[in-house]
DNA sequence: AATAGTTGTAATATATCGTGTTACAACTCT
DNA sequence: AGAGTTGTAACACGATATATTACAACTATT
């Protein structure tokens, strides 16, 4: 079982706003054409960014642009502005009928559901160590090493 | 998005093969009894319990038992053992096809996949630092404290 | 003000996947 | 030999991720 497309969605789409922010009118078709999904899959997502106070759009007018700077979005932000993950049920599916009238199974749930919140929390903490920032920087590093590889 | 619950099955089904091996035959019709799941299901966990590592059961023969101590087992080994997460594809489903023809669509992907690997990984190394032996004990504990509040 | 283009969102379609269930061969135990 | 269990295939069903169509609400431009 994966998380959804739509956190990676998210994080292209981002960093695109800042990347092409001086160059091209980023609109969700020009997102869509970049990111390879339906322009309708980015206004989707670009709603879930603007609810959530990460970018910035007007209906009828073209274009989005950042509602904060990048290094103040992480990855953590986006996959909660998104809903990668249900605030609750969690990341792990729990069987939903253990029998209450079993010791093991009308005590399971209470033993084992902190220690997969604790790795459920493991993961989205280390979400929050990356800001866009770091990843505007490094696809601008990425791109610069492409010129690179030309010349040689 | 959710890691399916055959990863709480399993970790219930090794924990109620400990605790019941002195007492029942423990089948896969009790454990589904246990668990409030088909025992087609608990079967099929088992199976895969089995090839790795976790559990021994025969073809015939009635009732299943752990292939290594408890404190050997760690809530990583039975999220493994089930495939929890698809290896080749890992935790985080990525869009599949950005634009080459784009700076940022050639390039998110390497930018992105090693700090989504790290946090997959953040994830793993938590559940590898609880053990069945925990969970065992922890259970026994809920146990005993039930018999306490009924005095009370 | 009228036209063209864009956003926001609902509605629908399709494919994939988790889970439930039936069925049965292979096997063990008594 | 008979009863019971496991392992596994096959199929059903519902839920969900993603794609797509459609259109009202809105902006910008002429």
């Amino acid at each position: 079982m994966q998380i959804g497309s739509k956190f990676t969605i998210g994080v292209h789409i981002i960093t695109a706003i800042d990347y092409f922010k001086d160059m091209d009118r980023v609109n969700s078709e020009f997102l869509a054409g970049s990111i390879g999904v339906n322009p309708v899959i980015v206004r989707t997502v670009i709603s879930q960014l603007r609810e959530a106070g990460l970018v910035k759009t007007q209906r009828g007018s073209s274009g989005a642009e950042l509602a904060k700077p990048l290094n103040e979005i992480t990855l953590y932000d986006i996959y909660k502005a998104v809903g990668s993950v249900d605030e609750k049920e969690g990341l792990f599916h729990f069987h939903e009928q253990p029998n209450p009238d079993c010791p093991v199974g009308r005590n399971i749930h209470s033993v084992l559901d902190q220690r997969l919140m604790d790795a459920q929390k493991a993961l989205e903490e280390r979400l929050k160590t990356t800001t866009l920032a770091d990843i505007a920087e490094d696809t601008k590093q990425a791109v610069g090493n492409e010129s690179n590889e030309k010349k040689e």
